[in-house]
RNA sequence: GGGCGUUUAACUCAGUGGUAGAGUGCGACCUUCACACGGUCGAAGUCGCAGGUUCAAAUCCUGCAACGCCCACCA
């Protein structure tokens, strides 16, 4: 149904200019019922779908991030997804055939975490499948009875329940915000297609030798019971104490005394280490010392990494207590003493045997009893008690308590799984890892061949490749995943062989190889001798998430499709997860492809709280989207996000949305003013084109701004400045368009005292420069838009939708002459302000009539003046006036008098 | 310890060599025929600090400080 009142006598360039029925429009913008309208509308018409006939060219790819479902979005989710659809929003009114997907990210520990709570379960992978389970929720208050033990399958079904409710939350928000995603092309990272890729990506990288499987000491997290890669971790700072402890030497009654926040690691103790260059201890390499109370004998060796100023400049090796134990692990080949189990607990161990050496066994052991099944910290407070006693002192000799005074209190970082809750422990277990530390090298050459926005991200990405220690750790004990798709045969005596991995041929996948047997083998030769055992661990959630193009584009499943969508245009995402998504997915396609991934990355900033501090849930300090968005409207709120500027941290401030919010309204009512014009009698030649009509010198100095504003908008946006077209353009439109060229020409489109000409002059001007700036608003205002849009412009231009209409150039402006001068719009508008701030002074409003003014004009701007001073006159509201050609300060223009209508004569004035 | 970013009006932020800007807030005035979810006018800043380059610096260089982020080897 149109709006547009139908017209007695049509020509081309009257229909252009139809009146609407203002009546007919509700007194402001009703955006809840317009929001969900348009929703509706934009769906049915299909007009965000991507259409895979048209060439890769034309084609402009996002690699959306896939949210975490985790139950609720926040205003940070609002803030970034929306600047990336200002930015497609924007291509796709170039032209350009925009894919823009959407995914899940709904792998991994968050999820399980959340499943956990909520049905109260937890999995174990050898429980019993039971068919149809149907579990309540415990909902918020906490259950006394211990937790229902469910199979690994069951525990997969229920996480779906709660990712797919979480996955329509999302939607109906994300559709809310109008994000212009193509809702056919979506994906899970659990779901069947991503499962297939990521296990496909691993078959490639094993058959590209990248992979391999060690056993090693592996960062492990003791609560969640997993490895986890050098991406996963955080440093927090945490309380410590240095305990100086004696040691001896063998054979000779010397000793000397080493530092260690870690005491409960002393019977792991393999090795003393100091600097080559020490002195004090140079006379000690190669000799060997006791440990007290294990009476261990342990290598004393030089190396360059021990810091000669820290602690007493001499310290124990152990397995493990850190990073660098590790290396010297390596390095030195030391024994491996491991005593803490995978639970983080002390596990039992002899003294006196080949790999826990002592001179007295018997002692050992005895101190070594108390500490089995106990944690880290209560291990450490039984073990500095034995140090305090003289008896345990490492001297063959005796002497006094192996502890040297009281523990010195510390704060120092300590590395922890940033979602964990305990230090992390190196543990020794078999893992696969992805080989980064050989690709370090093309890693950095892919990482410079992206483009980074704003630039100096890209140092963020050069430090974290160049600071990398080690290879990808890929493989994570956990349920929730895509599984690892290996299996290992079994030994005719019951053992693993790891050595001989069996893999599934490509046309088999996706599989588990926890329910799928490998070919040649019968299910019933699971975990028997002679038979197979399958891999239980599943990939870390970012092996998959590394793979966001390549599950656009279907990788090896379409590679027609894939040659369209990969790489991808732009990947947007915030700058905390450079080192993981940004880094791991240069690595995925580098090492499949060897090419990048995408061509720009876009980083968004974060939003902060008052007090600066980033936005998350776990701060407490999240402002809920859904009542800003009733109160500020869609775009009110897309206003907020868009004002902020790639890379840029910005505090949430709701008189931002305040701002968007009356930029809807003011749209809303310059639109119902400027298409509410009529051109009234005038006859209007009908091959006359809508810019021919443009043809006094006001109107053509306006367009010529308006050039200007195209210009600045569209380059802007090419650079992905989306903040600095907004800025452009809301500028123009309120200071320039409506308080000032609105208020100019008001009388001249009312067709007072003008000729007809003038008159559609005027209008012809106000709908052409709405129509350019709707279309440069509509990336970031899509609602009131498309709105305004489908007043008129929609039929007269037969573009149903602006957001599917053309992008403004100042080519559709080429045929409207410039005008005689530049700055006659300049010059009418401070004649404007001139005498409404002579009104201001005088206590009249700027719509009071004026009986007489005198206004002193410079030499200089008396014969620019002529062209414009009707309009300026017409809208002041002067119906007399005298202009006294003088000097006047800084060129200005002076009102030396003025005389208003008074009050009370003005209802007769007016009538 | 290394790197990056930020610092401009009370607040949120533009402004990369040429007379300090916007919006909000504040004050005064204005029921005006698109809009009071409005309009007009106004007050308000040693551009973090200290040096330097230049005819000229918020802008370029050096140093420092505060705040934030990223990274680093937990003895």
């Amino acid at each position: 149904m149109s709006r547009v009142m139908p017209m007695k006598k049509i020509s081309a360039p009257a229909a252009a200019l139809a009146v609407i029925d203002v009546s007919a429009l509700p007194p402001h913008f009703e955006a809840a019922a317009k929001e969900a309208a348009f929703d509706a509308v934009w769906e049915k018409n299909g007009i965000y779908q991507w259409d895979p006939s048209r060439p890769r060219g034309e084609t402009f790819v996002v690699d959306t991030p896939p949210p975490t479902v985790s139950g609720s979005l926040h205003m940070g989710h609002v803030f970034s997804y929306t600047h990336t659809d200002v930015i497609v929003r924007q291509r796709r009114m170039l032209g350009m055939n925009v894919f823009y997907p959407m995914g899940w990210d709904d792998n991994g520990l968050p999820t399980e975490r959340r499943v956990q709570n909520i049905f109260h379960v937890r999995c174990d992978a050898n429980a019993a499948y039971e068919p149809g389970l149907a579990l309540p929720r415990v909902g918020d208050k906490k259950p006394t009875e211990r937790p229902r033990i469910v199979s690994r399958k069951n525990f997969i079904e229920l996480c779906a329940i709660v990712t797919h409710e979480d996955e329509k939350a999302f939607e109906a928000l994300f559709r809310r915000i109008a994000l212009s995603v193509d809702w056919r092309q979506t994906y899970a990272t659990i779901d069947d297609r991503c499962r297939h890729l990521a296990q496909l990506s691993f078959l490639d990288l094993l058959e590209k030798k990248q992979l391999a499987n060690v056993e090693a000491p592996t960062m492990w997290d003791v609560d969640f019971q997993t490895a986890l890669a050098q991406a996963d971790l955080k440093d927090v700072i945490r309380p410590g104490a240095y305990h100086d402890i004696q040691f001896a030497i063998e054979g000779s009654d010397e000793s000397f005394v080493i530092s260690t926040t870690r005491p409960e690691l002393l019977p792991a103790c393999v090795a003393v280490c100091a600097h080559p260059n020490d002195e004090r201890f140079k006379k000690y390499f190669g000799k060997h010392a006791i440990t007290p109370i294990f009476k261990a004998p342990v290598r004393i060796f030089a190396s360059e990494l021990a810091d000669p100023t820290k602690g007493t400049g001499i310290l124990m090796v152990c397995t493990f207590g850190d990073a660098t134990d590790v290396t010297w692990w390596r390095e030195q080949k030391l024994p491996t003493r491991q005593i803490l189990g995978k639970d983080g607990r002390v596990k039992l161990v002899e003294f006196g045997t080949e790999t826990f050496p002592s001179k007295d066994p018997l002692a050992a052991n005895a101190a070594f009893a108390p500490l089995v099944g106990k944690n880290v910290t209560q291990a450490q407070k039984l073990v500095v008690d034995l140090l305090k006693d003289a008896a345990h002192s490492a001297l063959a000799q005796g002497g006094s308590a192996p502890l040297q005074g009281e523990p010195k209190k510390i704060e120092h970082p300590v590395k922890m799984y940033e979602k964990g809750e305990r230090p992390l422990e190196f543990i020794t277990t078999r893992q696969w890892f992805v080989k980064l530390m050989p690709n370090k090298p093309v890693l950095l050459e892919k990482g410079a061949e992206v483009k980074w926005w704003p630039e100096f991200m890209h140092a963020r990405f050069q430090n974290w490749t160049e600071n990398l220690n080690g290879d990808w750790c890929i493989s994570r004990q956990r349920y929730f995943g895509v599984p690892i798709p290996v299996w290992y045969p079994v030994l005719p005596d019951g053992a693993t062989d790891h050595e001989h991995p069996l893999f599934p041929t490509p046309d088999r996948l996706p599989m588990d190889p926890m329910s799928d047997a490998p070919k040649g083998f019968t299910e019933a030769q699971r975990n028997q001798p002679g038979g197979f055992t399958g891999d239980p661990d599943v990939f870390d959630t970012w092996f998959t998430s590394s793979l966001t193009p390549q599950i656009g584009s279907h990788w090896l499943l379409d590679p027609e499709r894939h040659a369209k969508l990969f790489p991808a245009d732009i990947r947007p995402q915030s700058h905390e997860i450079i080192r993981t998504w940004a880094f791991y997915t240069i690595a995925k396609a580098m090492l499949h492809e060897g090419k990048v991934p995408w061509r720009n990355v876009v980083i968004s900033g974060w939003i902060l709280d008052p007090d600066r501090k980033k936005m998350s849930k776990s701060e407490g300090n999240v402002v809920t989207p859904m009542k800003l968005l009733e109160d500020y409207t869609s775009d009110g709120v897309r206003y907020w996000a868009a004002s902020a500027r790639l890379g840029m941290d910005t505090a949430f401030d709701e008189k931002v949305l305040k701002v968007g919010k009356k930029l809807v309204t003011k749209l809303f009512n310059a639109g119902k003013y400027v298409l509410g014009q009529s051109i009234g009698d005038a006859a209007i030649p009908s091959d006359a084109s809508i810019e021919s009509l443009i043809t006094s010198e006001l109107d053509r100095a306006m367009i010529h701004k308006l050039r200007a504003v195209i210009e600045k908008a569209t380059a802007s946006f090419a650079e992905f400045e989306y903040a600095n077209a907004l800025m452009a353009t809301e500028q123009f439109f309120w200071s320039q368009f409506t308080d000032t060229y609105l208020e100019l020409v008001k009388v001249r489109a009312r067709g007072e005292g003008v000729d007809d000409r003038d008159r559609v002059s005027a209008i012809a001007t106000l709908r052409l420069t709405l129509g350019v700036l709707l279309r440069l608003f509509a990336p970031v205002l899509p609602y009131i838009t498309e709105e305004v849009w489908s007043w008129a412009f929609a039929e007269v231009r037969g573009q149903p939708s602006i957001h599917h209409a053309p992008w403004p150039t100042v080519t559709e402006l080429a045929t409207i002459p410039r005008p005689a001068d530049e700055g006659s719009f300049d010059l009418a508008a401070e004649l404007m302000t001139a005498i409404n701030k002579k009104k201001t002074e005088l206590g009249a409003s700027t719509g009071r009539l004026v009986k007489t003014a005198t206004i002193a004009v410079p030499e200089a701007k008396r014969g620019r003046l002529e062209a414009v001073l009707q309009d300026v006159l017409g809208s002041t509201r002067i119906a007399e006036h005298t202009l006294v050609v003088r000097a006047t300060e800084g060129d200005a223009f002076v009102i030396d008098a003025m005389e208003v209508v008074p009050k009370e004569e003005r209802a007769a004035a007016e009538h």
